[in-house]
This record gives structure tokens, C-alpha cells and sequence, in this order.
DNA sequence: TCGTCCTCTAAAAGGATCTT
DNA sequence: AAGATCCTTTTAGAGGACGA
């Protein structure tokens, strides 16, 4: 575990972190990790699919990074080269398991199991819903909404990490969201969000009845 | 080969936010 | 308040893929 010490209050930049990692105190890098954990995790998903895949990709992709840090030339931001590995280590796993499961013949689950980080923030049911409609989406289009809307990534390191024109990911993310909400217009239009259950019908009507009561 | 669809790129308009 | 900057959205055109 890194203290506040170890790391001057969370004051040094990223790049700094690095060039202190190379010079021997390699405990920073837990620092580094723990910070970017969120971020990787979710891009990875967004390529994979599986939370106990993913998890492995990054594990990799760290220990890449780590190894290859010295190398690390700070032409661009350590964010933006970090996850640049770990988009590369994603795809590679990804066409390593299309190769295993074309020999294998086995189907491939491409839902989103249960349980998400994303979970803390939003209400169960919608958010089922939306990774439901996210995951629908195709692979770049996925990318590029995650990126943007989920890590809030500027365009510049999106356009960076991809590899596309400004234009190209705006456009994409544009699509992207086009197509959410045409998925996500099927449960509303069928009502399935902000139903009003018999629970919570319930518990207004309950708490209505109390009020009134008490005043009467 | 032709038509259609999809993707990418570029440009422009308009809105939101920041700076002076 | 006005201008600058950034972002979103829309539109048009070019080019590739694919089926008839």
C-alpha cells in the first residue's frame, strides 16, 4: 500500500510518477494503477465483454506497461500511451478468442454480467438496460462512446488513441448515441423505464395515507 | 456493371463555456 | 458584454463493399 508521503499528496503528475518508477521506486506504480483502473476496465469491457477477461487484459496490459516504461517517450500523455496498450492488448485477446472459438464451435456471451462499477451510480433496472442498449452497439462506435461519454476523454486522446480524424470521432460518437437512442426508445415506449411498480405504488400510497391521517 | 448501403472526411452552423 | 474557443450536430460528397 503507497502512502501520502510516498506520493507528495497526490501532487505529482503522471509523467513525473514514471520517471520516478524508472529511477527505482516502482512501488509508485500501484499509484498509477489504482488511478486508471476505472478507466481501462471499462474501455476493456467495451471491447471484450467479460469482466473476468478483462480483468486478465489488464492485468497484462499493466505489466506491458510496466516493462516497457523505460522506453516510454513521452510524445504523448502516460494516459494516452497507457491505453493505447491496453486497447491492443484487448483486440489481440479478442481475435486470440475468435480463433479458439471458431475451432470450438462455441457460441460466444456477449451480455454484460451483473456486476459493473457502473452499478454505484445508477438505478438497477436502468442500468441493465443501458449496458443492455451500450453493448449493441458496434465495436467502434462502443469505443469511441465510452471513451468520450463514459471517461470523458477529450477528443484530442480519443482521436489519438484510435488512431481517426477529429471529425471521425465525432461522427461516431454521434452514431453512437443515434443508435442509443433508438434502442434504448423500445423501453420507453413500452414503459419500461420509471415503471411504477406495485412496490413503490405502494409505498406513496402508504405514505400519502399516513399524512392525511395525521392531519385529519 | 450498376445501384444501394455504409463509412469516412470536411465544412458549416449554432450553442455552451471561458476569457478578457 | 463581446470575442474566442470548444463541442455538437447536420449536411454533402467521395469511395469501398456487396448483392442483383
Amino acid at each position: 500500500m503507497i502512502t501520502k508521503k510516498q506520493i507528495d499528496n497526490n501532487t505529482l503528475s503522471d509523467e513525473e510518477i514514471v520517471k520516478r518508477i524508472v529511477n527505482g521506486e516502482s512501488y509508485l506504480y500501484e499509484h498509477l494503477m489504482r488511478k486508471f483502473n476505472l478507466r481501462l476496465f471499462r474501455i476493456s469491457m467495451s471491447i471484450i465483454n467479460d469482466e473476468m477477461e478483462a480483468d486478465d487484459v489488464m492485468q497484462t496490459a499493466y505489466i506491458n506497461a510496466y516493462m516497457q516504461l523505460s522506453n516510454f517517450q513521452h510524445k504523448s500523455s502516460f494516459s494516452t500511451w497507457l491505453t493505447r496498450i491496453l486497447i491492443n492488448e484487448s483486440l489481440l485477446h479478442k481475435k486470440r478468442k475468435l480463433k479458439q472459438t471458431q475451432l470450438l464451435a462455441a457460441q460466444t456471451d456477449n451480455e454484460y454480467s451483473n456486476d459493473n462499477p457502473l452499478r454505484r451510480l445508477m438505478n438497477k433496472e436502468l442500468k441493465v438496460i443501458l449496458e443492455k442498449a451500450v453493448s449493441t452497439l458496434p465495436e467502434k462506435y462502443r469505443l469511441v462512446f465510452v471513451m468520450r461519454e463514459i471517461e470523458e476523454m477529450s477528443v484530442n486522446e480519443t482521436m489519438e488513441i484510435l488512431n481517426l480524424g477529429e471529425s471521425n470521432v465525432k461522427v461516431r460518437l454521434n452514431r453512437a448515441k443515434e443508435m442509443l437512442r433508438s434502442e434504448l426508445s423500445i423501453y420507453y415506449k413500452t414503459n419500461e423505464v420509471f415503471e411504477f411498480n406495485l412496490i413503490r405504488c405502494d409505498r406513496v400510497v402508504n405514505f400519502v395515507m399516513n399524512k392525511i391521517n395525521k392531519e385529519s
